[in-house]
RNA sequence: GCUGCUGUAGCUCAGUGGUAGAGCACUCCCUUGGUAAGGGAGAGGUCGACAGUUCAAUCCUGUCCAGCAGCACCA
């Protein structure tokens, strides 16, 4: 064998034999690099401590310091371990796949009964022993034939499928944390002793489809998630504890915000206090599209199914509709008629009244437009996953040429109201021609090309969401993050020039000739119903102030400042402050607690000494202060606050 | 839709093969109290729905409905 070169991170280089491995250039360190080495990047490539090195490389050993590689390799090796300990508890258990995910790993097993609870204790015991027993890790890379007789051998027929999967021109690789043996690319850890012991938990047990198919058998997927340290395991488990505090289930129960029953699955009962929100949202919303150029219209709930024949959804969406079908004793004649699950066809329909000339273009049609669709009863979740929703809708019906502009017009818009609603921090990805689509390569080439350079216009940098567009044509899509880290896709822009082909959109051109044009279906917030369940919880109910259903409670402290308690609500109701009076037979302390579990903003407190003074007792949600004000001052501030940001 | 779990008072939850309990909330009474629960009394349930087993079912069995977690879905 020959010599290679290997380029250290500080510059230095040394010659080895070709073959040498990660760990053998550790040991030549130092004997205490060898013991806490966990892997190594060569070239970049995350390498496992026993793979020989064939090339000149650069090369870094890495160890529980380095963050990124540390973490993979503990949920890796954890996913083995699990495995193992699950086929060592009960050995007639069929092995599948086990990934590393965000915060820890899954692993999908075969077995007939269903793993409880009390058995994932008796796992998470089982792979302390395994840890504590520091088993080395070996790997070793096999050809096909002897991996699939080795599985056949074990009875293990999801293995044998997935060495049938692995490509002709890759190696098949096994590793072994001790006895227990596992077809995997790796890497992993030096012994299983590597594994922080007591950082892990294993959290649920799960159906999942054998290789995401939902015509395949369901396996059992046990989720865990595991750290380097304890604490970090902690502060996870105070996360999911965070964010279970901010359920908008939980929230809107706590707040009378709204109900769900029953008889009406995945639709909303909005009381008083939601509804509130919802529609200063809505008046929100309406104000910026019409300063945006939009015209604002409303179409029908019950639509003839012929209507939804030529747009293709009776045959593309079907199973997501909700039929309706009138009796003929009821009706004049039997019609088939569908509730609408989108705007765009009868949107499509006021386009085509009358003749459009390419002055009219861009033509922006903007709809709240409450649909209907029948969800799967699986997706049902709170109001951010519902079957009656209502979304700010519209579509931008313009050419070719203008989808750019239109493009960046929107982003720019959109940015504007997510700052106003509180989100700073939001990204937009795009994305390209899926396999199954209609349209020329050309085309896809021209309308990817307008957003992206859309985007770069109106100063966003994009990720590639690579082959996820729409059958018909790509996509922006803007994700954004909470005040918790998560990630929520609201807006969108699609590039459509299916629909107005279907439904015969056209209008007349500078040559006089007849035109079809594009329509850009495009939403900022989605469905108001999702979005006020994002706002709660990325607000922990604790909305701004303008947004708040009740803004200030005002409560007296003793019964003789009932009237004063009276006249400071009419005031602040008159200034467009929504205020409620508190003269209950209750002390102080309780009112405060109530409201302030409430998340009402502004609590006015009132006793003797204000009534006297005509001043208030001031406390802001959050804050144990509170400070006393003059009321006329006080209402001017109020009445401000309560704008929305954009009538500030 | 699939797998698993759950369904008892408005909410959170105990409980039992012989038709039910707590805390909070609610109503009334006492208390007028200065910034996160003052005291007392009272009222409140077809134990998710429908079948079956049983002398007897909220409890056991089955079907259905809804919810929760994940998967699949989100033209």
């Amino acid at each position: 064998m020959g010599q290679i070169t290997l380029t250290f991170p500080d510059g230095n280089q040394r010659a080895v034999e070709a073959g040498t491995t990660p760990a053998e250039i550790a040991a030549s360190i130092s004997n205490s690099l060898a013991k806490k080495a966990i892997s190594a990047q060569v070239n970049g490539r995350h390498f496992d401590l026993q793979w020989p090195i064939t090339e000149d490389a650069s090369i870094a050993i890495n160890t529980m310091k380095d963050d990124a590689p540390a973490l993979e390799l503990i949920r890796h090796d954890l996913a083995h371990i699990m495995a193992r300990a699950v086929q060592a508890l009960w050995p007639d258990v069929k092995v599948t796949i086990g990934p590393v995910i965000e915060n820890g790993w899954y692993y999908d097993f075969d077995r007939a009964e269903p793993f409880t609870p009390e058995d994932l204790g008796q796992i998470e015991a089982k792979m302390k022993e395994i840890i504590n027993a520091r088993d080395p890790v070996r790997t070793e890379i096999w050809d096909r034939a002897r991996a699939i007789k080795h599985y056949e051998d074990n009875d293990e027929p999801y293995k044998v499928e997935l060495v049938g999967m692995i490509p002709e021109d890759q190696q098949i690789r096994m590793y072994w944390h001790g006895e227990w043996q596992d077809l995997c690319r790796g890497p992993h850890l030096q012994h299983t002793g590597q594994v922080p012991g007591d950082a892990f938990k294993l959290m649920k047990v799960a159906g999942a489809y054998w290789r995401g198919d939902s015509n395949r058998p369901m396996l059992q997927r046990i989720y865990g998630v595991g750290f380097r340290t304890r604490q970090e395991l902690k502060d996870y488990l105070t996360f999911l504890e965070e964010a279970e505090k901010r359920d908008h289930r939980r929230l809107g129960r706590e707040m009378d915000l709204f109900h769900l029953q029953e008889e009406a699955p995945g639709q909303i009962f909005w009381h008083p206090n939601g509804w509130k929100i919802y529609t200063t949202l809505q008046d929100y919303m309406r104000r910026q599209q019409e300063r945006d150029g939009y015209v604002e219209v409303n179409t029908p709930q019950v639509v003839d199914r012929k209507l939804w024949e030529k747009s293709g959804h009776w045959d593309n969406y079907q199973e997501n509709m909700f039929i309706v079908e009138v009796d003929e004793d009821h009706a004049r004649q039997k019609a088939v008629n569908a509730l609408k699950p989108m705007n765009c066809p009868c949107h499509v329909q006021i386009f085509n009244q009358g003749l459009k000339s390419y002055r009219d273009l861009p033509l922006r049609m903007a709809e709240f437009g409450s649909c209907n669709r029948y969800e799967p009863s699986g997706a049902l979740h709170g109001i951010m996953r519902v079957r009656g929703f209502t979304q700010d809708d519209a579509h931008i019906f313009c050419t070719e040429d203008q989808i750019e502009a239109e493009a960046k017009k929107f982003i720019d818009f959109l940015a504007k109201i997510y700052a106003d609603l509180g989100f700073e921090n939001w990204r937009v990805k795009l994305s390209t021609r899926p396999e199954k689509r209609i349209g020329s390569d050309e085309s896809w080439d021209r309308t990817e090309a307008a957003l992206g350079s859309a985007c770069r216009a109106a100063g966003y940098e994009y990720e590639i969401n690579e082959g996820e567009g729409a059958f018909y044509g790509p996509k922006l899509e803007f994700v954004l993050r909470d005040a918790i880290g998560r990630d929520w896709q609201c807006g969108t822009l699609q590039v459509d020039p299916n629909l107005p082909e279907r439904l015969d959109a056209s209008y007349i051109g500078a040559d006089g000739e007849k035109h079809r044009p594009i329509m850009l279906h495009r939403a900022v917030v989605g469905s108001f119903e999702r979005f006020i369940g994002i706002l709660i919880e990325n607000y922990a109910g604790k909305l701004p102030f303008w947004l708040a259903p009740r803004q200030v409670v005002v409560a007296s402290i003793v019964s003789d400042a009932d009237a004063y308690v009276q006249e400071v609500v009419a005031a602040l109701r008159a200034a467009g402050v929504r205020a409620e009076a508190d003269i209950r037979n209750e002390k102080i302390n309780y009112k405060v607690r109530e409201h302030s579990l409430a998340k009402v903003p502004v609590i006015l407190a009132i006793g003797q000494r204000e009534v006297e003074e005509r001043t208030v007792s001031v406390r802001r949600l959050g804050d144990t202060r509170t400070e006393t004000a003059a009321f006329d001052g006080l209402l001017a501030h109020l009445a401000a606050e309560a704008r929305a940001p954009d009538l500030a």
